[in-house]
DNA sequence: CAGCTCGGTCAACGGCTGTAGAATCAAGGT
DNA sequence: ACCTTGATTCTACAGCCGTTGACCGAGCTG
């Protein structure tokens, strides 16, 4: 028999209110941090009774794991011949795209342990990739320095929302800090260098 | 013998406890954020009982507030010729001292609105006077982008303690950092693109 | 059809929170 | 001396939190 249209599977409704959950969740976290968002409230903006989230996810900090998991594409590309343009090509996506996702992490990262270990995690990987790229010997510094640079840049603008940086267009920031990574990610060395 | 050297007067003890209780909200306000923070908890580590908590200070907001309270060493020094290395020079102090009571707001910053507030009034202050100093019409881009930075370098060391920046020597910090704090706030009229 | 599964709801519990107010007791002025 | 002031404690309340377990009813399978 072909598929009835109005009929929804019940894996399919699962589904559906899983994520319903899952978006609430992250956007809650992202507004108000780890503390403030209750499963109460949000069970509530998913339309759904507090005790189905708890049913589901076991408990609030697995739904925060859930909600906040980290996406392969945050990282950066590894293939980048250029470490500096892929930062800042990271960047810019960051810069433009809807930043739930990484507000939900960023907000909850200074009270709550597990996501400050899931920010961690995310910039040691870049970290790791630049300071690799970086032929100096005190690459993970330089490093570092990128990774807290950056992570500056993105909790002033959709965090702090400093004037002059949360309206500014990404591109005239890319260029302003165009410089800076370059001179951060340049070992005094020739650029370009590929190698095993 | 109007003063028995083992006689407190009230008013002396009084001060005692009350900035016993200052002390340990900061730590804890630092330590764990704001909603973590617990009245009793601070009384505990003060030795206090919770009520003569809210008897001093009328309510944990105002707790809050008193113990994070900036004290004007934090702002940059207005009188300095070049922005560049003033910032530089604050850097370097905020590199070497014990974080506690920043850290007490950039931890509550991002949950609790009235930490926000303070922490984008601190940078406010910041980067009126290194946009004024900045000759250019993206001078206020500029600043936000120097507050930003250095925002991101005190939490990738204090808070997030990453690897490489949170036991690097500040003078190997701040040498690194200078190209990056000159060139931004540098206002070299011309974007022009460095060949490619 | 019967029986099991499972998405979804409801009511409740125990614990922790900020806060209020009465009670206690030593200090200090008169 | 008395009586006031003020530092400090005790007890308690009301509300919100995460979490639990019983329960209902519609889908799935045999």
């Amino acid at each position: 028999m072909a598929n009835d249209p109005a009929r929804v599977t019940r894996a399919q409704k699962r589904w559906q209110t899983e994520s319903r959950i899952l978006v609430a969740a992250r956007e809650g976290f992202a507004r108000s941090g780890y503390e403030r968002t209750t499963i109460r409230a949000v069970a509530e903006a998913a339309q759904v009774d507090p005790g189905l989230v708890m049913h589901y996810f076991n408990s609030k900090k697995e739904l925060f794991l859930k909600a906040t998991a980290v996406s392969d594409d945050e990282t950066v590309s590894d293939a980048s011949p250029d470490v500096a343009e892929a930062l800042l090509a990271s960047l810019t996506d960051r810069l433009v795209t809807e930043p739930t996702a990484s507000l939900a992490l960023l907000r909850s990262m200074l009270t709550h342990e597990e996501a400050r270990e899931g920010v961690r995690r995310v910039t040691a990987d870049q970290l790791e990739q630049i300071s690799r790229s970086i032929d100096s010997d005190d690459a993970e510094l330089r490093g570092s320095l990128l990774s807290a640079t950056i992570l500056g840049v993105i909790l002033g603008r959709h965090l702090l929302e400093l004037d002059g940086l949360k309206d500014a267009p990404p591109q005239e920031i890319i260029d302003l800090l165009r410089p800076v990574v370059r001179g951060l990610a340049a070992a005094d060395r020739d650029p370009g260098n590929r190698g095993s």
